[in-house]
DNA sequence: TGCATACCTTCAGATATATGCAGGAATCAG
DNA sequence: CTGATTCCTGCATATATCTGAAGGTATGCA
């Protein structure tokens, strides 16, 4: 249980991110975590604003699951909602969400010539 | 259960990413969604290399958990490993997350002026 | 050979999460 | 008011995940 690399261990401990952050930084990935989940949030990414049947419609799933997944996301401020008659609609409301899915949407559109 | 804008709907559906690119997506996030792990994984990020021991040191945790964490993270090629004598190192090995916790890592630094 | 170190794996219990169903609240049309 | 639509919530259960304990393997040292 002695460190191999003294020196290294002490430096990056200096500049670790703390308990805190990192636990923010794991419930944001942990919501990005589901397949449903991500394909809302891709659609809402490419829509804009889409209300809950739609979403389920372009998702092809059902309002009780997007339902549910909206709650959660709501709950975590990463969506926004707006109510107009029956319908509620959403739209991302998370900058370093919308960073991340465009990050990797363009990784998906370059396909994997890595490293 | 009819589509409040159909014609959102169907350009949305045609560009959305399908079930499996989502799944492999959320697959990668699910990873990041743990304090432990994020915190691991910000430790390789700053390290470039480190042994299971001094990963333990620097996220000040039990060998054991450091142990399970990179058993995942090696079954999804999140990290490589390499044996050095009693040592085992290892290193982030996937470019894509590499560039979500840069992204994360300067998000947090800049604070959260968002939009 | 004997022993310590470093790491891995298996197992079991606690906890968390996802899912579908049933029903409730709010809105709107007739 | 009645009924339909849209969305939300609560509950039950199946499934997944985290965690620690115990023991195993492999390496290096004396």
């Amino acid at each position: 249980m002695r460190a191999v690399d003294g020196a290294k261990v002490d430096s990056v401990s200096a500049t670790l991110l703390d308990v805190d952050e990192a636990s923010e930084l794991a419930e944001m990935f942990r919501l990005l975590g589901d397949p449903t989940r991500v394909r809302i949030l891709f659609a809402l990414l490419e829509a804009g604003e889409l209300c809950v049947c739609d979403i389920a419609a372009v998702v092809d799933t059902s309002e009780t699951k997007v339902s549910q997944a909206m709650r959660l996301l709501r709950g975590s401020g990463v969506v926004r909602n707006r109510r107009a008659g029956r319908n509620v609609f959403y739209r991302l409301d998370d900058a370093h969400v919308r960073m991340v899915l465009d990050l990797s949407r363009e990784h998906l559109a370059h396909g994997r010539e890595e490293q």
